[in-house]
DNA sequence: CGCCGGTTTGACCCGCGTCAAGTTGGGTGG
DNA sequence: CCACCCAACTTGACGCGGGTCAAACCGGCG
């Protein structure tokens, strides 16, 4: 529990409000005085679990977290992953009761903002409750996508829908520059986010690692056909709801890094 | 197209707010004053369309309505089902671009509100502002349950999960005062929610009301055994973030009608 | 009376789960 | 510097939940 003098936390945060909406100067100035604690985790231990009600908001800075549940019978299902500039418990400003965990799969540093410092910046500075608002929304629209997959789609076309997706996000806050990023997932987790089981994930990453789609070395993930597993994936990234037109990656290369 | 005088729209939308957070009576004039255009429409015709981009929102004053998006292969997916009180589409407020359609499953009475309306209410009344994104915070919560289910419950877990949930939504909403409810859907219309078949939907429910646990004849639907059928679901209300406690139907009798 | 959407049921099949047995590679301690 | 360990990954054999196909059945309605 260290404070930081440097303001790491709060420039992602302000990239981030930009991504998502439009602000002006003296938003930015409100933002830049909210007070923010940072603080390491290691990797697989929860950052926030199930059960707790709580009083304040997690920005994720550095590292790669998820949320999830367990049901009944010990299974566990992952509900979403999340990259730098995320707020994953944005939602628990209104609703602070937590009815599933966020943990972290890498050594992750986190800054904490209090409710009410969050509930007064809304207050005075609509335009930044509105950016908020519509980050919990995009996190929404998400849940939806994955709703269909889950419902409707193979384990292969799952498999390489979330792929295309955390490529595009990481993309987004310039972590996936070109079509390789890190992706520090265990087969097991990315089970326990598809909804198979190890096995069948393992098999299918094989499937498209001999056909040339992706290939995946340790946690370093290369998409070599990123046409390929879009039109696989079926997906549309429009659901992401970027700010910056569509165009980010369906503008790289067609094939091949 | 018709113009109301009376103030039924505003009158649920009053009720769906106080439900959610706390308005002062400032708020509910401010509300009172929304324009609001009512339309009826047709059971199993779209009322927003995938791909539209939408200038505003609706609530649903009554008839039963859902979300849904189809895969490239033509499978369905419904998302959401929504009661009296829901404003489906609250989300188009920050992302106008409709990534998924909206449709009525019986005829339904919608009442439309203009997105600058609902923003400039949200500006001199921040606490309607934080109801509103209460609101679509819960109808994430509701995407994360479904998300779990989808995941890793059984096509029999999930059609209980389903059932439960329905009926408490439709319960805070006075729609089932006691275990009897109005479920307008189609086994295919319920198939397409729990990402089952027809086929599969028609034998789990058979197996339902072999075991006593619900009963449905026509469009009425009849929970004989809600605690069996909730541990079945692994029903539990929390993910709902009702403000009245959580006891509405914890308190119901233990069995039977 | 006959059509039609919705429901029900049977027979069969397949994607994915389950179980179990390796294999691989980075980390650790002797 | 090697021996060992353990978590993660792989692969094979087999079974089941739920999908697919197809044929009734049922009740409301024109």
């Amino acid at each position: 529990m260290e404070n930081r003098l440097d303001k790491t936390a709060h420039k992602i945060l302000l990239k981030r409000l930009n991504l998502v909406a439009d602000i002006d100067a003296e938003d930015e100035a409100a933002v830049l005085e909210l007070p923010v604690t940072v603080r390491e985790f290691d990797a697989g231990i929860d950052i926030v679990s199930e059960g707790q009600y709580v009083s304040q908001c997690c920005i994720l800075i550095d590292g790669f977290t998820y949320r999830y549940r367990h049901t009944l019978e010990g299974k566990r299902q992952i509900i979403a992953f999340h990259v730098s500039g995320d707020i994953p418990d944005l939602h628990s400003l209104h609703m602070n009761y937590m009815d599933h965990s966020f943990a972290a799969t890498t050594r992750s540093r986190i800054g904490f903002v209090s409710h009410d410092a969050v509930w007064d910046l809304c207050i005075r500075r609509p335009k930044v409750a509105a950016a908020l608002w519509r980050e919990t929304l995009i996190d929404g629209a998400i849940f939806r996508e994955w709703i269909v997959g889950l419902g409707r789609l193979s384990g292969h076309s799952r498999t390489a829908h979330l792929l295309c997706e955390i490529a595009m996000r990481m993309r987004a806050v310039g972590l996936a520059p070109d079509y390789v990023y890190r992706l520090p997932l265990t087969q097991h987790e990315l089970a326990d986010a598809l909804g198979l089981t190890v096995v069948t994930v393992n098999r299918v990453l094989k499937d498209l690692r001999l056909n040339g789609v992706v290939d995946r070395e340790r946690s370093r993930m290369t998409i070599r056909e990123w046409k390929t597993l879009a039109r696989l994936g079926e997906f549309d990234p429009r659901y992401l709801h970027f700010r910056v037109p569509i165009t980010m990656m369906a503008e790289m290369p067609p094939e091949g890094a």
